[in-house]
DNA sequence: ACTTATTTGTTCGTATGTATG
DNA sequence: ACATACATACGAACAAATAAG
């Protein structure tokens, strides 16, 4: 590799040569690169060299290295735009991948305060409170619970039961078009019961998305909180 | 605790008078709430009610225990708005916080395909590369990378190190307003070299912020990574 | 450096009410 | 009617970390 001074650093070059390998489909999804040993010899340079250009990659998530295993490509992220019309079956679907849902959970409770104010119902007031899970082609993304107010929405647990989309169940009622009014995103460590469902390890991070939906006049439909994991999707905030 | 029968769990109860005790004041931000006993002792429950309606209070990140020491109550997020305009120092200064910047380092690096391509300059072409601090009352916020076309920016880095701001660095080459063009958004757990900036003890989760930054005719003029301490803030995308 | 008290975390056990089949 | 499972609530004891002297 000792050509020519380009003056770009050698792991750099190394680097770039595996992220163009990535992005034009040399090295796919999920596949195991070759061992830093063999790197090291098609590219002339040290293992060192390339160990650092694996460390740049694996720091920015293309690749994902395990001990006494190989380094792996990581998948590509789910896009996930955050927009005044975000529904997860039509996000996933944009990415040429099968949405899928699958209800865990349903119970009626009576409303926090909190809750209470952002569906502008009195506190104490009966919610219908639904975890579900959601796939894209069988991976799970993300788990989320939403609230409905309960005489709005009585049978909302039967309904998605059935429907299995919360899209699908507002169609149900009537409710042909919503819109996001809000949307709070932070982060945490996902707790053992999501690890499990999300089929991920204890210790990795989670996006957490608080969103309140309202129909087209304004009136407050649901509030939910879902906790994406973090190394399979990317939300994107568009401004124009 | 047992004077009537309201429907609603003991703990449910216990939880939300805490939460109402933190809203109002009456508890406030960083303080140390009274031992499990005592407030056991105060609602006329058991201590395991108590646990409860705590472990409640911190899974909405609301209270943080320490053992050994007490349970505090964690200090509210900076709501951290996403708009076309976004400024750092504005946002904090809405908070009513004091925000500061601290530049760590710098350095002028030839531009990587996927750097080149945003900002619209030929791969190679070199870039300034600008990593700095920001906080918000001395409490670190958040640790990033901007990259600036060191064509146009050239002694970006002596400037920065002068004025301790983007803003005011884009000011000083003539450039008094800027929008934001996208933002991707995702998380992953902290680095070393990162958890010592912000002060974050390691295993803790960051949001990690990629934006691009234009003037008000289209033209890239800053590309940046940001690493945010995920306990610390919440960003907010408002529809309308 | 050591002790002691305080505080959260964990693990037993017991009992009750409620929903399910 | 009965068995089972589950969430709730209380009691007691001990472990582990922290703070104070």
């Amino acid at each position: 590799m000792e050509d020519k001074p380009t003056g770009v650093a050698l792991w750099r070059q190394v680097a770039d040569g595996i992220e163009r390998g990535i992005a034009d489909g040399t090295h796919r999804s999920g596949e195991k690169l070759p061992g830093e040993t063999e790197i090291a010899e098609t590219y002339r340079v040290n293992r060192h060299t390339v160990r650092r250009a694996l460390a740049s990659l694996a720091e920015r998530g293309f690749v994902r290295a395990e001990r006494g295993s190989g380094t792996y490509v990581e998948a590509p992220k789910l896009t996930y735009p955050l927009r005044a019309r975000t529904r997860f079956s039509e996000i996933v679907g944009a990415g040429g991948r099968e949405p899928d849902g699958k209800m865990i959970e349903a119970a009626t409770e009576p409303a926090t305060r909190e809750l209470a104010k952002q569906l502008g119902v009195k506190t104490g007031a009966p919610l219908v409170r639904i975890e579900a899970l959601r796939f894209a082609d069988k991976t799970p993304i993300c788990i989320g619970t939403t609230w409905f107010p309960a005489d709005r929405f009585a049978d909302a647990a039967a309904v998605y039961q059935r429907l299995n989309s919360t899209t699908k169940l507002l169609a149900h009622y009537d409710i042909r078009d919503y819109q996001r009014l809000s949307t709070r995103i932070t982060a945490a460590i996902v707790n053992a019961a999501d690890a499990a469902r999300l089929e991920l390890a204890l210790g990795r991070p989670i996006l957490i998305v608080d969103s309140v939906d309202t129909d087209m006049k304004g009136t407050p439909l649901k509030v939910s909180r879902s906790r994406f994991v973090a190394e399979r999707v990317e939300f994107v905030v568009e401004n124009g």
